[in-house]
Parts: structure tokens; C-alpha cells; sequence
DNA sequence: CATTATTATTTTGATATTCAAAGTAGTTGG
DNA sequence: CCAACTACTTTGAATATCAAAATAATAATG
């Protein structure tokens, strides 16, 4: 690697390894300390309003459906997710968030908010698109090497 | 959240989440197949030259001692890693990589290179800096919420 | 309409990852 | 020398994960 490539190499290994260790700190000072990063990304996975299957939501985490199935039996027994089973179609499970369930989105969301707006400080509208730009670079690179 | 910000939280959301995922698709095709990501990780932590202790490498993973020691039992079982005690501290361990861990370190920077090369497809000088003035913003945003 | 195939989800058994806490071994300061 | 400290390892428990088997509901076919 060039001095440059492997420099900003570094500052995205360093970004990547910090931003669940935050979350995991961040999470730790709230009041949902019965919870695991994943459970989180779990719960922002079923998302606030109750549509989504069960098949939906794994495949949205990139888990297979018995990963699933346990995870949300941890969120159902700690209080903050439930299933409704589907009248239309009995096999299916629609997964839903609780009210402490959506609190918990919120605070997440609010985390996310703070980081994003971080990461933009300072750049003006076409510089916030260069970045926007980068972003897109590294997703198309990702999904070529997706299917392969 | 604005638009703008959605979007882009969205899109690092989604880099983060593929980064991983694609890491492990190409171990999948590699020679190593008997490795995971946490592995690798753990491996480029130690590095190509036997200098850092176990608790350095501890502390750049962000586990405890404990973990890492479970770990390094795996690594060396695999014949990737040896521990090398200290003569000067015999409590002290260095851990260095065999021939073979060297070897998969170098197939995962080249990786990590086409990485940033495709991070940085089709931007000029100036914009590169501006892309990594985004990173240095976002780590020092995950800086300040380290300590706290 | 009864049986077979398909679909959606859950359970189970196995392995990996992680931490906190207890344990082991080496060093240092009094 | 002994107490305190330091570096690391082991252990026990929880979560995370998958593949495969099990369950249950629906669809398809003769």
C-alpha cells in the first residue's frame, strides 16, 4: 500500500473497530443495560412498526432463521419485542417492538443522529456529496464481491 | 433525522454491515478456510514483527486478557501464532506470527488494499483530503465518547 | 378430499466469542 | 522473605451462530 492508501486504511479499520465499542459504552451508561449490541441492531431490525416477518428480519441481519428465533425468544423474555402471529397466513410471524422496545429504538436512532451529524461537521454541500460519493465507491465494491 | 442525515447513516449502516460479511466470503475462498474474521482481526493485531505483548494486543482488540488468551490458544493450536516468553519479564508473553500467519496476513492487506483503492475510486487529491478530514471527524466523535 | 409438497418458523446440538472472576506464576518494594 | 502487584491463563456462564431436524400451516395434485 501507498503511505496514503495504507493511512486511510487505518483511519477506516480504526472508525470500523471503534463504532461497536461506542455503541457498546453508550449502551452500558443507559438504562437498557440487559442488552448486547446485536440485541439492538435486532430491535432496530423489526423496526417500529409491526410488518415485518420473522423471515424479513433475517435476512435484513444476514442470520438464519433459527439464529433468529432465539434472539427474539431473548427480546420477547426481557420485554422488548413480541410476536403476532399472522391471521391471514398462520405459518407467519410478524415481529413487533413493546413500548420499552421503541424507547429503546428511539434512544439508538438519537445515537445515530449524533454520529452522522459528527461525521459531517465542517463540510459544506458539495463536500458532504464527495463523501456521500466515497460511500457509494466502497458499497459498489462490497456488492461485487458479494455474489462471487 | 434530516434526509441528508438518513441517508447517510444509512449508507454507513450499510458499508459497516457488509464489511464484515465480505471479509468472510473471501476467507471462505481463500486457503484459510479454517479461520474466522475475529481470528484475522486477532492476527493482524499481532502484526509481522514479534514486539507486542499479549496485553498490548489485548488492548488493540479491545478484549480482555482473557479473551485474547483463549484465542492465542486457538491461533497456535492452528499453527498460526507462537507465544515467545519474555527473558527480561518472564511473566511478560510476546506473541509473533509463524510462517504461515505471516503469509495470511499479507493475502488480508492486499484485501484491505482493493478495499481503500476502491474507497477512493475516481476522487482527486483535494477530495481524498476531504474524505479523510470526514473519518478524522468521525473518530474524534468516537474519541470523546470513549472516556465518558 | 386425502396425500404430498412446500413454506414459515422453532428447536436442538455443536462450536465460537466474550466477560468477569478466580487461579497461577513472576517481580518488586519494604 | 513476604506482601503487594503485574501479566497472563483458566473457568463458568451468557450470547451468537449454523445446520439439520422438528413442527405446523398452506398449497397443489391426482
Amino acid at each position: 500500500m501507498t503511505p496514503e492508501e495504507q493511512r486511510i486504511n487505518d483511519k477506516l479499520v480504526g472508525v470500523y473497530n471503534n463504532i461497536v465499542q461506542i455503541e457498546e459504552i453508550e449502551l452500558k451508561k443507559s438504562q437498557f443495560k440487559d442488552l448486547s449490541i446485536k440485541e439492538i441492531h435486532t430491535i432496530n431490525a423489526i423496526g417500529m412498526y409491526h410488518r415485518k416477518t420473522s423471515s424479513q428480519v433475517a435476512q435484513a441481519l444476514n442470520v438464519t432463521p433459527g439464529t433468529l428465533s432465539v434472539s427474539i425468544n431473548n427480546l420477547v423474555r426481557k420485554g422488548y419485542a413480541e410476536r403476532l402471529r399472522s391471521e391471514d397466513d398462520r405459518r407467519i410471524i410478524h415481529l413487533g417492538l413493546t413500548r420499552k422496545g421503541r424507547l429503546m429504538y428511539r434512544v439508538h436512532q438519537a445515537f445515530h443522529r449524533k454520529m452522522v451529524q459528527s461525521f459531517l461537521r465542517g463540510l459544506n454541500e458539495p463536500e458532504v456529496q464527495m463523501v456521500e460519493r466515497a460511500l457509494d465507491n466502497l458499497q459498489y465494491f462490497l456488492d461485487q464481491h458479494q455474489g462471487d
